[in-house]
DNA sequence: AGAAAGTAGTTTCATTTGAAACTTTAATCT
DNA sequence: AGATTAAAGTTTCAAATGAAACTACTTTCT
């Protein structure tokens, strides 16, 4: 009997381990943050993004953040209310507004970076450099081939 | 200036990479079965599960399919009324049911089988047998690390 | 210039999700 | 046995999500 007579073994398939995986890391990273800075998962991407490149706009964070243009709206209204984000509408443009970390945001920032650091960390404490270097080589290739077969349905 | 003050580089932050990389082989995948089929990732799970392992209850497929009983609830109801599935009240215990495929349960996931089996293998075309094992090892690990530290807040 | 088409971001609405409460049956305690 | 506690699934309710419609502004076309 073949596997797709019998069906297919679940544990063993990837796409079963990556979201199981996946879904376990943001939980547990989830409850290091967000219980104390009341953070959501887009919060926290666009302030980790803003504090490396201050001033981009809703759209250009859409791709690097992985988030869509409603996340982005809803999290950037949340971080503005909550004073860690400050909003400049744009001279050239009035439909978009460059986003800056408020001084409250930078502080939360600083806070929260090591806290995710050690986290990464501790998931990695038992591999060697080496094998850091292979996971993340395997993890560019998963990633870039997960992108290229998106439009074949 | 340290990555604490400037935050941390989200595109090499395990965590985003994971989740990004996993949602998109999701989606990816539930291209491919979700319009045939009208099944959702819990379904999936539950009829690969019962292909393997016909007659488990409810309370039984929870950890291998890593679902909680309010998805397994629906799931099942769902595939029950599409006749996919079968429940079995079981004569020791009147409050849970064995599960099984019926014959168009068993003949959808023949169909489906091969086609997750197909986009698997593209994933890792370009991935020797050495790599593969060596993800599957560094998968393993990542797993069993982020389910140990699932406690430690 | 004025109309038509396009873009940034927001809002609406319907669906998905999950925690907590609930129902039914089983096991344990007195 | 009768009462209490626990377990398997289900239902309810509120929050999260995302597609589609919408608003405000900008660019392009004639």
């Amino acid at each position: 009997m073949n596997d797709a007579q019998r069906g297919l073994h679940l544990p063993r398939f990837l796409p079963y381990r990556l979201t199981k995986l996946s879904g376990m890391v943001s939980r547990n990273l989830a409850g290091h943050y967000s219980a104390a800075f009341d953070l959501t998962v887009p919060e926290w991407r666009i302030v980790a993004l803003l504090g490396s490149r201050p001033g981009l706009t809703a759209r250009e964070i859409a791709p690097p953040a992985s988030l869509d243009k409603v996340s982005i709206s809803r999290a950037v209204e949340r971080l503005t209310k909550s004073d860690r984000l400050e909003k400049r509408i744009l001279e050239g443009d009035r439909r978009s507004a460059a986003l800056y970390l408020t001084d409250s945001g930078q502080r939360m920032l600083s806070e929260i970076t090591p806290i995710a650091q050690r986290y990464e960390d501790q998931l990695l404490k038992n591999f060697t450099p080496e094998e850091i270097e292979q996971l993340d080589d395997f993890l560019n290739r998963l990633d870039a081939k997960a992108e290229a077969l998106k439009g074949s349905l």
